[in-house]
DNA sequence: TTCAGACTGTATGATTCCATACGTTCCGAG
DNA sequence: CTCGGAACGTATGGAATCATACAGTCTGAA
């Protein structure tokens, strides 16, 4: 699977990349990729003691002010679950706290504590830094296209699980709400 | 982080994309890329029971033929404990098997059985399949061109960790030696 | 008013993977 | 032959995330 038939017996069947396993598919480059670069992140963010996650939470609440879990979870492209959790381990670090929503019993308006704002700063600052290394020999245009690749590509993707997930059938369940 | 701070404030911040929140910037539309690849591809190997990981040693298996778990590992850019787990539950389905090195007792070979050359055929071509449909409108030329972008800002990522990590590293690619 | 349906956050269980620390085995220098 | 180091596979613990199920809350229609 993972790569393709080359049977590179010899020693160098073609210089392909710098260090990548030179008979690996675009879509495993692709998934390596994300990995190494949410490595990346990860490893900028321990002198702060944050996963990229919990950085992005941060950084993305101080960026947009306070908001509810389920906005925070479709930000970070997580599942509530996932996000309450996160929520969770940041306010015992005294990072972000939750305030009842005046106008839904139901909601926690998640907002940066001082000290959280404060974390924001450095953290907002990180990631720049490490996004212009990552980006050392790319132009912005070459970005560009990469971000519209990608996208196309993940199209594709959700396309294709919905197709073979909604073919003809009503399932008991909910294709769409996932509750329930 | 995963936003960028475009403050993209209402309206119509940009008809980006069909799918993916606007505001994204490229490192995390990779990831979420990712993640949804290999959600299509779990998805695709459903009817087999497979993950998609699973089914990449079975298939790489029966187009490489028998090898040991390290070099698997290097193979599916996994770890070589994780490698060990899939080899595990492929074996307990009789899908794979161990048998002795005859030249190195340490090393297993990890082979397909007949049962797992069968599904192998299967595999390939389902994934054959899903390649396609994730290829759908994209050409030749710009994979060769995602695939080119993808390594280099894998290179900048792992140069980034090595950095921090080793101060004074001449290491150009693999830092490998996760052993002691 | 009442009630069904949709939404919010939470709890739980499972999965995948990494990092680390072993115990065994191989290899090469003395 | 005899060690020390390197490589192999394994065991263990932890992190991140998903999917599901659930209880409280809001909303809109009857």
């Amino acid at each position: 699977m993972a790569p393709l038939g080359a049977t590179s017996h010899m020693g160098t069947p073609a210089p392909h990349a710098l260090n990548a396993p030179p008979w690996q598919r675009i879509e495993t480059t692709m998934m390596s990729t994300a990995r190494d670069i949410r490595l990346a992140y990860d490893n900028c963010f321990e002198p702060l003691n944050l996963s990229l996650s919990q950085a992005s939470l941060v950084g993305y609440i101080a960026e947009n002010g306070p908001m509810n879990q389920t906005q925070l979870a479709a930000a970070l492209v997580l599942g509530r679950a996932a996000t309450g959790s996160l929520v969770d381990q940041l306010e015992k670090r005294g990072l972000v706290q939750r305030s009842p929503d005046p106008d839904d019993r139901r909601v926690w308006l998640v907002e940066n504590t001082a000290h959280g704002a404060e974390v924001a700063v450095e953290i907002v600052s990180i990631d720049e830094q490490l996004r212009s290394r990552l980006r050392v020999g790319i132009s912005r245009e070459e970005r560009q296209q990469l971000a519209d690749l990608l996208l196309r590509m993940a199209a594709n993707a959700v396309a294709a699980v919905d197709e073979t997930k909604t073919p003809s059938s009503n399932n008991t369940g909910s294709p769409k709400t996932g509750d329930k």
